[in-house]
DNA sequence: CCGGAAGCGGAATTCCTGTTCCGGATACTA
DNA sequence: TAGTATCCGGAACAGGAATTCCGCTTCCGG
């Protein structure tokens, strides 16, 4: 999304200032959340509103930039834990990773936890680009055939995992995220104890 | 909170609607969340806008009544689980029917993720009334004691878990709390194998 | 260096919600 | 049953934030 090609090429100006303005909505979503106004935007970017609105129609279109800049980045994180070693350590690897990027901004932890028809497209949209899902299963189903992750854990896990992470982090409760991560992981090794009770609706919709 | 004594006594129609506008609240905040609005609450309670503000000077006070309740809820579901024989038994209990209210709202589920100061507020309230705080913590030494519990958990866990829950539950993604709350179970077992990172800020208080 | 298309700024507009206000209705008390 | 303190309804108001509008400015090809 920060990168991209489109038909009329803008004009020098233009192209800055759409940089000046994605930065500025990246850095204000991360501190003010999606709560963040335009105007403060706008500001931030060293701009007027009318220039943020040329750029992305709507508030919307600037978090859906958002949420696809975050996979851009989870995508980059899964396949490089996708090629450690120890299955298990690139599982886990890749969700303290994928974690840690998430409590990097509360716009996004917001937008995980609110806005799954958000997060649903820009996840389509990756595993479109990169493959995403199919990295991910890998991985999953790597740790699984070494008996280090639990048998029963999903690709849906995952959205799941990261939202309540996002919660945490969005309460300001800055420390706890990393601490119920790692409960987390903990729950998640082989055999659970416990039977997992199926998922209701889905964030990342069947494939097969 | 719906039930509370007053120096003067309600006239009996405003006492009948101020049960109604609170039922009416409960039911709003719980389906849309905190965005639920003061007009729609007015019709649900069958009630002029002007009587809910009669009664509840502001939003914010309604959303405290609902949390209050919340609590009151909490203390009923820690007592009775704190008799339970076997201490993880009793402790799994409380972390699951606290769970469950938790997951009854929307609005309670949003006001544990974003309004730490009125849940500080009301938590305090709850130890003050019912010594919440000193019920658990029996709770959490007695399962630590015979050996199940993982000696790292502390108190300031419980609201981290409820919070993280909670998130799930606003997205809609509702069969996935359960889920979670499963394996964070199983990732509180004794002992554990990942070391917890310390809390940061906290939503309950250092007593001592 | 010019003309005009593409962009820009930011005041004004619109919409949405919480809150206030007050004339009229109602429930207690004597 | 009258008198009055309470309470009720809901239109009007207020403030905040997204979005629009349009005259002015800047880039770029010729």
């Amino acid at each position: 999304m920060s990168t991209s090609s489109r038909p009329k090429p803008l004009r020098a100006d233009a192209a800055r200032n759409r940089e000046r303005v994605l930065d500025a909505a990246h850095k204000c979503f991360a501190e003010h959340g999606v709560d963040a106004q335009m105007d403060d935007i706008a500001a931030a970017a060293g701009v007027g509103v009318g220039t943020v609105y040329r750029h992305f129609s709507t508030k919307e279109a600037l978090l859906e930039g958002l949420t696809f800049d975050y996979f851009e980045a989870q995508c980059e994180v899964a396949r490089r834990a996708a090629e450690a070693e120890d299955p298990w350590e690139g599982f886990t690897a890749y969700l303290r990773e994928g974690a840690e990027i998430m409590a990097s901004s509360r716009g996004l932890a917001e937008v995980v936890s609110d806005r799954p028809d958000v997060m649903q497209a820009a996840a389509l949209a990756a595993d479109t680009r990169h493959g995403l899902f199919a990295i991910i299963e890998g991985m999953i189903g790597r740790a699984q055939a070494t008996g280090a992750l639990r048998a029963d854990f999903e690709l849906e896990d995952i959205p799941m995992i990261m939202c309540s992470i996002g919660s945490l982090h969005a309460t300001g409760k800055g420390g706890g995220w990393r601490r119920l991560l790692e409960v987390v992981i903990d729950g998640l090794r082989s055999p659970g104890s416990a039977e997992l009770p199926p998922h209701g609706e889905r964030l990342i919709p069947r494939s097969t």
